[in-house]
RNA sequence: GCUGGGAUAGCGAAGUGGUCAAACGCAUCAGACUGUAAAUCUGCCGGCUUCGGCCUUCGUAGGUUCGACUCCUACUCCCAGCA
């Protein structure tokens, strides 16, 4: 079935009989935000929502540098098949945590699934808190001849994109931060860690992720379970900081609260 | 009550007569970033600043000294041992 087709089906299925969507002439949705700002929650519920209505189907690429790893699971808070309630994710586990991974292997991967993704008439959201893959994407970056810091033309995106920023307040984002925090711990993430030692030992990618090390101390016995949400919390306040500063120098981002996301998103495309 | 140890910037912790606004670590704040980026790295970090400096700090109050965070006295508080 062509995608034309399939639009249509769905279209005449919910009952509104005028418009087709041509998703194909959309730009690529790309949700960015800091850690634990609700990327992914926003990027399903927009895939659910669009979906529901008969105005298309999406499918998720997930840009993010620490969720290609296979094995870390809790400790990247990576969505769970309950969670993604149906939508198509791509760019998780894809490698062993000490396979080297590298953006040009992001890009390729992520724009091959872009096409597959549009082939099949569906609208691809990348998801994704690592700015580098994000850039590399929508700035269209060359790694083989490049010039060192001599990147004037960042300005110019990619028409083929949209980026969408989740805008919190400060303090709000690290309540959040300390809420999961606390989630994580409360699951097996010792176990988690073990495991993770144990395969692929302290110089994998896995261990650069800071809740292993600090999960580790813990199971030694070197500080207490509060000691480790908190030092948790710190760490990815920090990440998030990181990413903010990275973010910030992208001008084409639109900036949004989660609150409202969804349709905010959709009258975007809709309206244009 | 007596005897030892201690009180230093947001926290921890160096300094024991001058080169101390005070090492170092953490946190905070800002920034960089094109082949592992949740990584790696940089600056700031008492107040003011025309960025050259200026001013106020090291439990409190006095004292000694040209000069004290550093020495002396008293007081307040904390920890430890003895009563």
């Amino acid at each position: 079935m062509s995608a034309k087709n399939r639009i249509a089906e769905k279209d005449s299925r919910a009952g509104s009989g005028s418009a087709v969507f041509d998703v194909s002439k959309w730009p690529v949705l790309v949700i960015v935000g800091p850690t634990a700002s609700g990327k992914t929650g926003l990027a399903i519920d927009l895939a659910l929502t669009l979906s529901e209505r008969g105005i298309c189907d999406c499918e998720i690429v997930s840009a993010d540098s620490r969720a290609i790893y296979k094995g870390m699971d809790i400790g990247t808070a990576k969505p769970m098949l309950t969670e993604m309630k149906g939508v198509p994710h791509w760019g998780i586990d894809l490698v062993e945590p000490n396979d080297r991974f590298t953006v040009v292997d992001f890009c390729n991967y992520a724009l091959k699934k872009i096409k597959d993704i549009r082939r099949r008439g569906h609208l691809p959201i990348v998801v994704g808190g690592t700015g580098l893959y994000v850039d590399a994407l929508v700035y269209d970056y060359h790694f083989n001849d490049v010039v060192k810091n001599n990147y004037s033309d960042r300005q110019e995106m990619s028409s083929d994109y949209v980026v969408f920023g989740i805008d919190w307040p400060r303090e709000e984002l690290r309540k959040r931060l300390l809420i999961r925090s606390n989630k994580l711990f409360a699951q097996p993430i010792e176990e988690e860690t073990l495991t993770l030692v144990e395969q692929y030992g302290w110089d994998s990618q896995a261990m650069k992720s800071d809740i292993y090390p600090i999960c580790w101390e813990m199971m030694r016995g070197n500080i207490d379970r509060e000691e480790a949400i908190r030092l948790n919390e710190i760490d990815d306040w920090h990440l998030a900081k990181r990413q903010l500063t990275w973010f910030k120098r992208n001008k084409n981002i639109v900036w949004i609260e989660l609150n409202g996301a969804v349709e905010r998103i959709i009258n975007f495309y809709l309206s244009r």
